[in-house]
Formats: C-alpha cells, structure tokens, sequence
DNA sequence: CGCCTGTCTAGACGTCCGTCGAATCAGAGA
DNA sequence: TCTCTGATTCGACGGACGTCTAGACAGGCG
C-alpha cells in the first residue's frame, strides 16, 4: 500500500474528468490504452471480476477480506494477491481497520472503463 | 473463423437482452464472471485495445487487417493473433471479402460490458 | 499456369500469471 | 509480554501469453 503503481504514467484516472471518448468513437490512442488496458486485464479473470463484484455491491461500500476470502476455493493468499493486483491498477482502494482489512471500489475509474466501451444504445441505422 | 469458439459455454452474448446487471449493484456469480472475463482480458492488452478501437471505430463499421497491420510496430502475424483473441471473446467478426479480410465489432457484447461496468452517475451522497 | 500480395497457421522462445505452502507482519487480548 | 488470529509477502512451480520466423493457404493478375 506504501508504494503505489509508480512506474505507470497513470493519466488522472482517480479524476472525474472523462478523459476518454467511447473506443468506437475515436481511436484510442496507444498512450491512453497502456493506461486503461491494465485495468481491463485485471477484470480479466473470473477471481477478480467476482471480488470486484462483491466489494463494489458490498454493503456501505466496502467488503472486509475476511468476507472475500471464504466465499473461494482458493487459499488466502491467493485471495490477497488478486486484490493487489485490483489494487494496483487502481480499481479498488484498501484501508486497515484495526484487526481487519477493509476493500472499497474507485467508482471514477469504473466510470471511465465504462464510458470507454459505450456504444450507440441501439443499432439504430 | 470456420470453427467459432466452441469451447466455451458462451451465455447469449450475442443476444441483446442484458443478462446481467451492473457489477456494483449485484454480486456476479462463478458463472457469469467465467464468460465474462475472457471478453475483459481479451480488452487487456495495449495492441488488443487498441485494434478494438480501430475496429470499432472505422468508417462503415469495419476495419481491413491491411490498414489495421501497419499502424503497428508488430508483425502480421502477431496482428493476426491478437486479432483471433478478439475474434474468439466474441468482440468482433471476421469476413474475407476478395482479397482482404475485413473486421467488424459486436456492439451487442460492448453493451453488456459497459453494462456490468456502470456505476450511479456521481457520488450523490 | 505461375507469380505476387495478403492473411493465417505452426512451432519456438522468453516472460508473465495463477496457485500453493511457508514465513512474516500487524493488532487484539489474556 | 506472549500468544492468537487475520492478512500480506516470499519463493517456487506449471501453464498461459506475446512475440518472432518460417511456412502454408487464398485470391488476383499477367
């Protein structure tokens, strides 16, 4: 937690600001997609994708690992490296609360992921 | 592009009813986070990203592999291959027209992912 | 038919990823 | 302080991934 992802140029992803037009908009750009492709790829594996469901849909927001860690078949310290890896590209945030660890999401940088995938509501033409 | 992907047990994600529900509103179980992520860490990769955009983007609604190759620093074959990722997440659809070979978005499954990943518009509270 | 261009497949190689067990760190409580 | 529980880090292993070169396949043209 100390040491944040420090080698990515991280554009301003924790910003409101949409930095991004929908991919089937304009073309992305390569340094925009070194950026956001991280984040896809840690929403790529169906361990994270379920964490990130539960912490995102937890109650008050935010999901305790001691929550996160049962509902798997996996060890906790298979549990606790798929959270660094959501951790590290940004896509939830971790707080130690006495005994226990508390995850909760960064809703701006699922904004912008979503923002990024928008398509025309309907195949209108 | 005979052969689909006939390996996984692809839910309807080619059908247009939005079978599930954002990510942050409701728990994603096993099953729908193992469909669904292959589509994510398909969109995990700077060059697939990237290509998906080009794609998704082009004039007419699709891309020719000649002018997606060469705005690259890869091989076609490496170009190939990310484009039979995408093909194979269900993120686009291939044709060979003469020649060349076109390729086209699925807005149906772009949808569902932007859907999973939409998040309450600000943070009203 | 023979050749040329465009695209994909096959095989190889180095790296990264997902998982584990063992060890370590952080707090709480007796 | 000592111990116990919860969470992370470390080191290792097998498998998947991204890239390449070489070769094969498809279609157009002289």
């Amino acid at each position: 937690m100390s040491k944040q992802a420090a080698s990515l140029p991280v554009i301003d992803l924790t910003a409101d600001t949409p930095c991004c037009p929908p991919l089937a908009q304009r073309r992305v750009p390569a340094e925009t997609a070194a950026v956001l492709a991280p984040a896809f790829k840690a929403l790529g594996d169906p361990v994270r994708l379920q964490l990130m469901s539960m912490i995102a849909s937890a109650e008050g927001g935010e999901a305790c690992v001691c929550d996160l860690t049962p509902a798997f078949d996996l060890t906790g310290p298979t549990i606790s490296h798929h959270l660094k890896t959501l951790r590290e590209a940004g896509l939830v945030d971790a707080e130690r609360r006495g005994t226990w660890v508390y995850y909760r999401a960064r809703p701006a940088i699922l904004r912008q992921l979503a923002a990024l995938l928008t398509v025309e509501p309907a195949t209108a033409a």
